[in-house]
DNA sequence: TCTGGGGTCCTAGGACCC
DNA sequence: TCTGGGGTCCTAGGACCC
């Protein structure tokens, strides 16, 4: 999990101005793993899972120590104790690691007011106000990293460039415990001799077919005709695929994103057959969704269903509401019946799950009920509410909002 | 090896309307 | 009659990210 001292190293692109890189991407080393190492310091030197252990779990996060045994997050868990048998386990804490997130989140925003979260663990800071202040974006970086392991005992690593993608690739080059530096002017150097799947947006699929057409680095992606991308990946994935080969990412530095769906989902342990017993887990996910919602202040207007067999193979299903809603029993209704379509004797099911979509905020009802109370009761408020005034009273359509 | 849970975004086909 | 072109909405599926 690389140095904790503290002091990191410096490994920069070359001693150049760095004045053009202006976008620091900011993240966490093995997150999850170090703040429990935290309170278990005498597994430090050994590898280190945090992930349920056993069913159908997959590893949450490792330490540098078990990736070397090829641990990786997201890895069936049985299969990481097959490759690194000797490691320690430990249970996820997820309060925790907000706390932990907040508290460094905070520090960014003691540099600039320009923060953009991504996740839990991981950050965007445009820091070009910010250095006349505190200096260069290399001595922010390691401001920064110095504060966070100084207040947290954390370790994170600094990726600085004059755009996102690259500062986050730069990032991910500097880990553990490191920052590096991405001059614009040495940008397209930087990004041709990388394997595409570096670029963000290529996963296996993609990186495969790139491969079909002979196309390992990113360079290669940056010398083939607009067209030929165009026609392999799709007019939307080809074109941005080709810009960042060129170093090119419009994107800026955004504060806050609105949430466009809300959902929850749930693999069992053993593979569930018991329709009513599906019903009944899919009736406690709705009520779970509609809470957020409402705490939210939002409504949705699609109610979408997923379930997964046990082959694997998963299907959806979606309905649009007549009338935006953010009551659970209405999200069950629409959930219950696209069940009911699929559900039949023999049906095996290894995940279910509920997503609302199509979000708008649920104006001009505000405070008609505690967002803090107990869920059930908050539940019990709505129906309430909408048993004195009618149905629609607590949300009604007209106040629907569209979000783009 | 046997695959979590939270999401976002893109594609493609069909319906429907002008 | 056997046939165009767009635009928009709805729906299903899949790739991808943390």
């Amino acid at each position: 999990m690389g140095r904790q001292d503290g002091s990191g190293r410096q490994v920069s692109a070359r001693d150049v101005d760095d004045r053009s890189a202006t976008v620091l991407h900011v993240d966490l080393d093995a997150f999850f793993v170090s703040v429990e190492l935290l309170s278990h310091p005498e597994f430090v030197n050994l590898p280190v899972i945090v992930g349920h252990r056993g069913g159908r779990s997959v590893v949450t996060a490792a330490n540098y120590i078990a990736r070397k045994y090829g641990v990786n997050s997201a890895m069936p868990m049985a299969l990481a104790l097959r490759q690194c048998p000797n490691a320690i386990v430990l249970e996820p804490h997820i309060g925790l690691y907000r706390d932990f997130s907040s508290r460094v989140m905070s520090i960014f925003d003691d540099v600039t007011p320009l923060v953009e979260r991504l996740g839990i663990d991981e950050a965007f800071l445009d820091v070009a106000g910010a250095t006349n202040l505190f200096g260069s974006p290399a001595v922010i970086g390691e401001l920064i990293r110095a504060r966070v392991f100084a207040e947290t005992g954390l370790v994170c690593s600094v990726g600085a460039a004059s755009t996102k993608f690259v500062a986050k690739l730069a990032s991910g080059l500097a880990k553990p415990n490191g920052l590096l530096v991405v001059p614009a002017e040495d940008t397209v150097e930087f990004l041709h001799p990388l394997p595409v799947a570096a670029l963000w947006g290529v996963g296996a699929a993609t990186e495969q077919a790139l491969s079909r057409l002979g196309l390992k680095l990113i360079g290669d992606i940056a010398h083939t005709p607009l067209t030929v991308l165009r026609k392999a990946l799709g007019e939307v994935s080809g074109q941005k695929l080709f810009d960042l080969s060129w170093g090119r990412d419009p994107r800026a530095v955004t504060l806050e994103r609105e949430e466009k769906s809300v959902g929850h989902e749930v693999t069992f342990e053993h593979d569930m057959t018991d329709i009513d017993r599906l019903r009944s887990e899919l009736l406690r996910q709705c009520d779970l969704v509609a809470v957020r919602l409402r705490r939210g202040d939002l409504v949705a207007r699609r109610v979408a269903l997923k379930l997964r067999y046990t082959d694997f193979s998963t299907v959806t299903r979606s309905r649009t509401l007549a009338e935006p809603s953010n009551v659970g029993r209405r999200i069950y209704e629409e959930a219950v019946a696209a069940f009911d379509l699929l559900a039949a004797s023999g049906i095996r099911v290894r995940l279910i799950g509920v997503r609302a979509e199509q979000l708008g905020t649920a104006s001009g009802s505000v405070g008609l009920w505690d967002p803090d109370e107990d869920w059930r009761g908050a539940e019990l408020a709505v129906d309430t509410v909408t048993e004195r005034f009618g149905a629609g009273t607590v949300r009604p359509a007209s106040h629907f909002t569209p979000r783009p």
